[in-house]
DNA sequence: TTGAAGTGGAGGATCGCTCTCCGTTTATGT
DNA sequence: ACATAAACGGAGAGCGATCCTCCACTTCAA
């Protein structure tokens, strides 16, 4: 493969995450490459159908959520606190909550191998951290990990862009608090 | 007018209340029609453009919102935690989290008068009854109303449907944690 | 320098949503 | 009951947005 050409692939990843996070998941395809700084073919020609760009996305984001998982929990034994927010942070940036329609969705017994794979092992890793989150006294006993995840794609999906503008900083505040409310000692939650 | 008129008219508030909130402010009227169970062209007849329909919907939820805040209010002497978290979940069940957009958006200037009307009449009540469960306790001091609502919004919007089958009751929960982490006696917020 | 690899974007095909038109149904007053 | 104005439903033409191909042109690498 020519050089020039993995490097549009490469951008065509990453153009597709955001825009795909962003927009959803039925975003128009010239938006994507446009964010790329590609023509359309150039997408097309790396990525025949919607899925397969979806597919390289979520490799690539599952790929490196594991990563950062892994080494959270290495973190962990030294600065619990610190390595914890620093992955829930990671999580975010990674964009890592727009991709639970596309894992969870019930066509997912069509994922391609590779990606049910990868997908199965960050799974594992981050309900290990969680557990050791648990462990730390960082998170309450009694949620799971599914529920944490879950709050972090709804707190994170854009939503009313400009409305960061009015109040800055809005989601990385709703995320501390949500953290905060996740501790152990806080109040117990209302039945 | 006839009776049964005012009953579908009734009945497609609701439904666009409901398809709105749940498929985005452009969803098809075709579905606002069909889940009212009354034909597109009653749909039109009675809201001539998308926005007649959208007002009259902000109209009703925000005229809601603010009799319950009025209600939580003056329940707050008696019983502050419940009177909040009461009201809290009439917000949620009411969807009002989904007309954030339509309120804050740049063309707000555009709403009709009653509408904004309304709209602040609620905002003043809500943001009252915010600073009463501050001064109760139930709320720390350093976050605003609009920050409270803009959370409710996220973790209330719907987003994976089936998720709720895998993992019941996760709505209920996500906001619980989040209204823990609003107290003030957990743990101060990261910077 | 050469040709194989790769590119961009115009534009026809397609799809889903909008909105009207009109023959049929229903509520209401007598 | 009946008459009639009021209201209804849904087919389908119109339309705008997105998809996806095709091919003349550009770029990389040996």
């Amino acid at each position: 493969m020519r050089a020039d050409a993995a490097r549009r692939r490469e951008a065509l990843i990453l153009a597709a995450r955001d825009v795909l996070a962003e927009r959803g998941h039925d975003a128009p395809l010239d938006a994507i490459a446009e964010r790329a700084g590609v023509g359309i073919a150039t997408l097309y020609r790396n990525f025949p159908t919607r899925d397969d760009l979806a597919h390289a996305v979520a490799r690539r984001t599952l790929t490196e959520a594991g990563a950062a998982a892994e080494h959270a929990l290495a973190a962990m034994a030294s600065d619990p606190e610190r390595a914890w927010t620093e992955f829930v942070g990671t999580a975010v940036r990674l964009r890592l909550g727009a991709l639970i329609p596309a894992l969870i969705v019930e066509s997912y017994r069509e994922l391609p191998g590779d990606v049910l794979e990868v997908r199965e092992d960050t799974k594992a890793r981050v309900t290990e951290l969680v557990h050791t989150a648990q462990r730390a006294g960082l998170v309450r006993d009694d949620v799971q990990p599914i529920e944490v995840i879950m709050a972090i794609a709804r707190l994170t999906r854009p939503h009313v862009q400009f409305v960061d503008e009015v109040v800055p900083a809005l989601v990385p505040r709703m995320i501390a608090i949500y953290l905060a409310g996740l501790r152990p000692d806080g109040r117990p939650l209302p039945h």
